[in-house]
RNA sequence: GGCGUCUUGGCCGAGCGGCUAGGCAUGGGUCUGCAAAAUCUAGUACAGCGGUUCGAAUCCGCUAGACGCCUCCA
């Protein structure tokens, strides 16, 4: 269903500083390319807010009726440990210490990944490229970047020219740097490099003998590529030379990002994207969580509750649930009372959706459901206000309680209506899930043994036999089952 | 040192010139044998100091603090 032409979506754009009205290159397709990870180690809860914040606006465009082309690489090659172009790769180096091929730590980490944003019900990509896989086109663009004159070689190593690209494009103006201030900035003459300007950036590095990774170039011997070009690459490979989105955490905006424009635009002659989302960082005890520093987390962890600063486990919709209710460009800190706050409230709005079953309709409408279904789109048209649409669906949870109480009344159109806006933001755009285990075989075991407790409980309070009763109730609480007594019979919740 | 962002009620977190954000927690109701659960309801916050304006949490300046990037990083 298309709904685009009427949802006036914007988006605040990294390029320009300002939200501007979203319009795709081609009517109705969306090309879309996300900074994938480096697949060296397990990624942690910090590297999973950005997938899962591109994972919602995918959703949220593909709902509005677009047909996204959803390009997301996989690096597994290049990233070296440290600065100045030199030193190892960190798969390398990771091969290395585990005695393990490089391939062998790229599979793993790969299959990590895939595992774990699966558990967050995010959708996999319609092209998942891998730098080793394009290689050849990496040097077939340093070719064209050499013949453009914005790129030299020494000893067997590319580099850009920043200077020189600098002279007729504008080197610095995503991240909103002057390269004079840069130049400037820089202290000393940080040792022999070989580079003309501390500025430059590798596109190419010449392997020395001992570096495992290593392809055949045509600048003598072998080498491996730079940082920033799989991304140039696999990006116009798949989506152009110019394309729609562009998206990546806050922390890749310099000096990837920016590289990655003067790539593009060094290769192609014009600017490689129109809009450029960037995703806020997730911090652990108000800083940016990182495994270096070991202020990290990892998902598996939340899941079993197996880590130092969470009371219990916690399920991966509970967690995307506690992201979204920050907006993805804020800075959002992940600590126990947020987390169990977040959980009661995904709770709440769950059995709400589950109400809207058991409601009755009228031949009147005391409500206005249209008005509240067109709110719900100007949050998430409003740069993916994730926040105020969760906002809203509390509004409809409220409005469902008062139709079930007889306090309000609605159409059956407005309680379709209802259900399916439901369906369509709780489900299809944040990409929640509820947690009901109802379905697998365990649960039904469980359910026939404890209609038979809740049969018996319920004789016993006919009988006002309390203390059987109560017992019943008190001894499954503590076996982690909770009955709640309601008007039309007893439910259980397993904690 | 350079560039940038942020500071909102007990906690989390929207808002970006005038109108109740929302969630959690807390108080008070309803329901209940009692609970729990559920649900209704109450609170009036914007770091500090100046300024602009009829009017500022929202714009400008200064001060303080925090964070991010400047090196691989989601």
């Amino acid at each position: 269903m298309v709904r685009y032409q009427d949802q006036k979506l914007q988006l605040y754009n990294s390029l320009t500083g300002e939200k501007e009205i979203f319009k795709s290159i081609n009517e109705g397709l969306v090309g879309m390319y996300v900074c994938g990870p480096t697949v060296y180690s397990n990624v942690h809860l910090g590297n999973c807010r950005t997938f899962i914040s591109f994972d919602m606006i995918y959703r949220y465009l593909q709902h509005l009726g677009y047909k996204v082309r959803y390009v997301r690489n996989i690096t597994d090659a290049g990233h070296l440990t440290d600065d100045a172009d030199e030193g190892e790769d960190k798969i390398s180096k990771k091969a290395r210490v585990e005695k393990l091929e490089p391939m062998e730590i790229v599979q793993q980490y790969t299959l990590d990944f895939h595992n774990v944003l699966n558990k967050f019900n995010n959708l996999p990509p319609n092209i998942e490229p891998t730098a080793t896989g394009h290689i050849v086109e990496q040097i077939e663009i340093i070719k064209t970047i050499i013949d453009n004159g914005y790129a030299y070689e020494r000893n067997g190593s590319i580099y850009f020219n920043v200077l020189k690209f600098n002279e007729d494009h504008e080197y610095g103006k995503l991240s909103g740097r002057k390269l004079e201030d840069m130049i400037a900035n820089t202290r000393a003459l940080d040792a022999q490099s070989e580079k003309d300007n501390p500025q430059d950036f590798a596109l190419w590095k010449k392997a020395s003998p001992a570096h495992i990774m290593r392809w055949p170039s045509p600048w003598g011997g072998d080498g491996f590529p730079g940082w920033h070009l799989e991304c140039t690459v696999m990006s116009s490979k798949y989506l152009g030379e110019t394309f729609d989105i562009h998206g990546g955490g806050m922390d890749l905006k310099f000096p990837h990002h920016e590289c990655e424009i003067a790539q593009g635009e060094a290769a192609h002659g014009h600017s490689p994207v129109n809009y450029w989302l960037h995703a806020n960082m997730l911090t652990l005890n108000g800083k940016k969580m990182s495994k270096s520093t070991g202020n990290s987390i990892l998902p598996e962890e939340l899941f079993t509750g197996d880590n130092d600063f969470m009371e219990k486990a916690f399920s991966p919709s509970v967690v995307r649930f506690f992201m979204m209710q920050a907006h993805y460009r804020s800075v959002l800190d992940f600590s126990n009372d947020a987390i169990v706050a977040a959980e009661k409230g995904f709770n709440r709005l769950s059995e709400a959706i589950k109400t809207i079953a058991d409601l009755t309709s009228s031949k009147e409408s005391s409500i206005d459901a249209p008005a509240w279904v067109e709110r719900c789109y100007a949050a998430m048209n409003d740069d993916f206000n994730s926040p105020i649409l969760i906002a809203e669906l509390f509004e409809g949870a409220k409005m469902i309680h008062a139709v079930k109480e007889g306090k309000q009344t609605a159409t059956a159109a407005d309680i379709e209506l209802i259900k399916e806006t439901f369906n369509a933001f709780f489900y299809d755009v944040l990409g929640l899930e509820t947690n009901s285990k109802t379905g697998s075989t365990d649960s039904k075991h469980l359910d026939g043994a404890m209609q038979l407790i809740i049969d018996l409980r319920t004789q016993a309070r006919a009988n006002k036999d309390w203390a059987t009763s109560d017992q019943i109730r008190d001894q499954l609480v503590a076996a982690g089952i909770q009955l709640k007594d309601g008007a039309d019979g007893t439910t259980y919740t397993v904690k």
